[in-house]
DNA sequence: TGAATGATGCGCT
DNA sequence: GCGCATCATTCAT
């Protein structure tokens, strides 16, 4: 039985806890049934000196949860109609997250092949819209404490990615227009479930 | 095969 | 009122 990642392993620099979040295990029990993915793409916001955090200009009534303890999901709304899940990471008053942006479906893919249309599985969750979508987040989750029960990371067992672990390759955000010089997107280059990857040379499926 | 764009709601200036 | 941490579809090449 995996144990979850309890509030310390939220506490830390979150360029850290990025890339040590890729290959874990997202859990989420929500009403409907059990889902849970491998996380394999996550970017960094990081409230000081960092232009494209929704913290970066003080506290507001969204981005409070930022500010507050780590280890909580900071769920917005984007664009109107797509939710984003962020991990609240570092000091209580010191507003800093990380935004998943791709996951591998595990559990759950039948509740999430009925809220998606997409036929392809992995298609399900490379994004973060999606996979908010997929998974039935919404805003309505958003303050949801991680070392609860209804949502939170569990460290895959050891033995599970015997063929080999992931490959992490930084690079740039996506869907900026501030801070694209940072080298803050954290993705498993060996996934097919990464929003977007560089150059694929030819992927038939 | 890639670029452009519309959908759509809310938080902030 | 504007702009946004997106996605799917349309249009152009």
């Amino acid at each position: 039985m995996a144990r979850k990642l309890d509030r310390t392993f939220y506490d830390r620099p979150t360029l850290e806890v990025c890339e040590e979040l890729i290959g874990q295990r997202l859990v989420y029990r929500s009403p409907d049934g059990n889902l849970s993915a491998r996380v394999v793409e996550v970017e960094a916001y990081i409230g000081q000196g960092d232009p494209a955090c929704h913290a970066a200009r003080g506290k507001t009534g969204r981005n409070r949860v930022m500010f507050g303890k780590p280890g909580f999901a900071y769920i917005y709304l984007i664009y109107g109609m797509y939710n984003c899940l962020n991990l609240v990471t570092e000091a209580e008053g010191h507003p800093a997250a990380v935004l998943i942006r791709g996951v591998e479906p595990l559990e759950g893919l039948e509740l999430m092949r009925v809220r998606s249309k997409t036929k392809q599985d992995w298609q399900l969750c490379n994004g973060p819209g999606k996979l908010c979508r997929s998974f039935g987040l919404t805003r309505e989750q958003n303050g949801l404490d991680l070392t609860g029960d209804k949502l939170y990371l569990e460290p895959m067992s050891v033995g599970d990615n015997s063929g080999g672990r992931p490959r992490i390759v930084k690079s740039t955000r996506i869907g900026i227009s501030a801070g694209q010089e940072k080298l803050w997107r954290f993705y498993d280059a060996n996934s097919q479930a990464v929003s977007k990857m560089p150059k694929p040379k030819a992927s038939v499926q």
